[in-house]
RNA sequence: CGGGGUGUAGCGCAGUCUGGUAGCGCAUCUGCUUUGGGAGCAGAGGGUCGCGGGUUCAAAUCCUGCCGCCCCGACCA
């Protein structure tokens, strides 16, 4: 993508609403608009990154074994009404007329829902275990929202839902989802840590909230430091493998790691002095087992092997695509803007064209943008007639990983220079040299 | 929902107390000079002063009603 071309609105000074370092940086970087409290439009940078955490979020969920389809925005009121839900979730729930004056609601989420779809279809233990799930927006009508899209009131979760026959079918589902939650957060570049959590009006009684840790975050945590060491399953785990699987979340789950709400000051103590971690976090996923929850008033039954009918046990598995974002950007940055790790990142090279109207530049970086397009990179080429500093800002606040600094200076002596984002490390490379060490891996 | 703020050009702000028909910096456009960490000079464009009502010869400014937005607290992917 040529910048003269691209529709990048970057902010120079910062906007007074924004309070936390993740807000300031997408509204300075063009990513995000807001269009009225806690509603934000996703500009075409900031929708690039949303695209790449949903399409890391999709795969794990995949290879998982879960299923996607999509749900709609718009829900009944009589489905909530069958779970009891409609008068209980409150003024958080945005209720909707049509002009037949029929009662309908913004969902919050898909229980019910899906809850309806599966009880439409499912008859058979033998179809199970089944976990559908789904991308989509959500919406809550917070009392506050603010920080950007870290509490908005419009944002965007990957819900998924497990149907077991039994309590210990949905344990394993809900290991499965523990599992893919430890790999979707690493592959970002966080450190999430599972910990138990209250269960709040979903209900239930197995429930971890995965949080990562950073200085801004919302909730307060204490946990066990060895955490922040632990291996990650990796991609060939098999999620058919169901001690294996519970070997894997009773690991991650046996050292303490709790938020304030379930904060247990013995145990805590009881955890060595140099291991003991306080710190603050933000909430990135929600996993919950719930059992008969949804599917016993609502009658989602299936027949047993014994000629048994009974309800379904049920799980929820909920990650914020849109709050992750902010919460990855609260974890990585610096003075200058945004530090992209390189799976999410909107762009994976930059190209500076330090003088434009150069023979010599110009030709070193439309060559260099040429080439890189050709292997599969997403390239930001800046071919403004700009000043070297106005780009060097620019390209450091949108942190694209890669930048390409390509002015007279080095390109007399046949070299253009490398720079690493996160590092700040430079390197004096031939064009050729940037290509292949550019395309070595992907 | 309680408490505190705020609304003037795309962004950041001054002007309001003391009424006289709107200004500064950045950004934008034109020209020239510049070009390795947000340049200089010269010129130009852009605002129903959040909305409605009132007072007045005259309202961004005073009175009044409403709305939007932000921050602090109790609740949440």
């Amino acid at each position: 993508m040529r910048l003269s071309r691209y529709f990048l609105p970057i902010l120079r000074e910062t906007p007074k609403e924004a309070e936390i370092v993740s807000h300031r940086l997408m509204l300075r970087a063009g990513m995000i608009r807001q269009e009225a409290a806690g509603i934000y439009a996703w500009l075409p940078l900031g929708l690039k990154v949303l695209n790449k955490v949903n399409a890391i979020v999709r795969e794990e969920q995949n290879r998982s074994g879960a299923i996607e389809l999509l749900m709609p925005t718009i829900q009944s009121a009589d489905l909530w009404r069958e779970s009891g839900r409609y008068d209980a979730y409150g003024k958080e729930m945005l209720r909707i007329q049509d002009r037949h004056e029929r009662e309908m609601l913004f969902g919050p989420t898909n229980e019910e829902m899906i809850t309806e779809i599966f009880r439409g279809y499912v008859r058979s233990y033998k179809d199970l275990p089944l976990n559908l799930y789904h991308i989509q927006w959500k919406f809550r009508d917070e009392v506050r929202p603010r920080f950007g899209v870290m509490r908005s009131r419009e944002f965007l979760m990957k819900d998924a839902y497990s149907f077991d026959l039994d309590q210990a079918g949905a344990v394993h589902s809900y290991n499965k989802m523990f599992v893919a939650y430890l790999r979707t957060f690493a592959r970002m570049g966080l450190k999430a840590i599972p910990m138990r959590a209250d269960t709040g009006p979903i209900g239930g009684n197995l429930s971890h909230e995965f949080i990562i840790l950073a200085s801004t975050g919302e909730s307060e945590v204490f946990c066990h430091a060895d955490y922040l060491d632990y291996e990650i399953p990796p991609a060939d785990t098999d999620f058919d493998d169901i001690s294996g699987l519970q070997g894997t979340v009773d690991k991650w789950t046996a050292l303490y790691a709790a938020t304030s709400e379930m904060h247990d000051t013995a145990a805590f103590d009881a955890v060595p002095d140099d291991k003991r971690m306080s710190a603050r976090g933000i909430e990135v996923g929600h996993i919950f087992y719930f059992g008969t929850k949804y599917s016993e008033p609502m009658g989602a039954k299936v027949m047993g092997p014994d000629g048994q009918e009974r309800p379904v046990h049920m799980g929820s598995y909920g990650i914020g695509p849109s709050r992750l974002i902010a919460a990855i950007i609260e974890a990585s940055h610096d003075e200058n803007g945004i530090i992209w790790p390189e799976a999410v990142a909107p762009f994976d090279v930059a190209i500076l064209n330090l003088k434009v109207g150069d023979s010599g530049t110009d030709a070193a970086s439309e060559r260099l943008y040429r080439e890189l397009s050709a292997a599969g990179r997403d390239v930001l080429y800046d071919d403004r007639d700009e000043r070297p500093g106005g780009k060097f800002a620019t390209a450091d606040l949108v942190g694209v990983p890669w930048q390409v600094l390509i002015g007279p200076k080095s390109l007399a002596e046949g070299k253009v220079e490398l720079k690493n984002r996160a590092t700040g490390e430079r390197e004096l490379l031939s064009v050729d040299d940037v290509v292949s060490r550019l395309t070595a891996h992907k």
